[in-house]
DNA sequence: GCAAATGGTTGACTTAGTCAACTATTTGAA
DNA sequence: TTCAAATAGTTGACTAAGTCAACCATTTGC
């Protein structure tokens, strides 16, 4: 269990360099690929990703007034507003990800297209493990 | 590559909490880890982990005002001072890799040991492709 | 019908990290 | 051999990311 705690701790901090030129942190990128999903509310989004909800009020605020999204009354419940990405947030989401490919790019340049596919397909194996095992916490 | 990207970015989401119950941020684990594998100074640590020579100088001090490291004058450059692990920091290292390795096994503890016998070898896996990489860029 | 739960906001705060300027020492080329 | 540039580390001032607690409005469920 150790190795595998040391191979995490590296991987995250090689992984984690890769959100430091964009304009968004990791979370923010994080909430706008929740909200490109379709509509939802401040607390759907708590339920995919762990975030203080007093943060994320806070980071949905900068998002409307940068209109990257809007908010819309919620027919059902008067509390909730439905939050949609604008066009521009469409934009802006796309254009972080394209960053993101090149970052990866640029780390990943060196390998062989055997071994980059290798890595997609490991990092692909880890996730299908993990969200198999948060799925059967949740039954 | 988009989908690596969405792999990557949730992988880091999920392992990134693990430290957050600590007493000790994932940079500071990670400079604790390297100075337990022999006396170094303080940029040998830059040259292993990415940081801010500022941070990692304020960082240094608090573990010294802690008593977690010791800083000796190295013999050859006036300027350097070689740092070394306390007794005690050795103790709050291992408490780390225990705590660390206790939330490990929570986020695990729905898996068979076959499965996560495939996740460790499928991150050692990453790491070496990675590994591999930076190791060929500073050739 | 009302207490507790939920959705969200705000103010005050902390932690992690960055940037630039600086001192002291060492290195390397003229 | 000397002196300009490079390196090791420190400090002050700052920003970014995230947390905590108190709060208001609305909804749920006994």
């Amino acid at each position: 269990m150790r190795t595998f705690n040391r191979y995490y701790t590296n991987l995250i901090g090689l992984l984690d360099r890769g959100y430091l030129e964009s304009q968004h942190s990791l979370t923010e990128a994080r909430i706008l690929f929740e909200l490109s999903l379709g509509k939802i509310n401040a607390s759907e989004i708590m339920d995919r990703i762990r975030i203080d909800k007093s943060y994320l009020s806070r980071v949905l605020k900068k998002f409307e007034k940068d209109k990257l999204i809007i908010k819309s009354k919620s027919g059902k419940d008067a509390r909730a507003s439905q939050i949609g990405l604008t066009e521009k947030g469409k934009v802006e989401l796309k254009a972080l990800n394209t960053l993101a490919d090149k970052q990866l790019e640029e780390l990943l340049k060196d390998l062989s297209a055997t071994e980059i596919k290798q890595l997609v397909l490991n990092m692909k194996s880890i996730m299908d493990i993990l969200d198999q095992k948060s799925a059967s916490r949740n039954r």
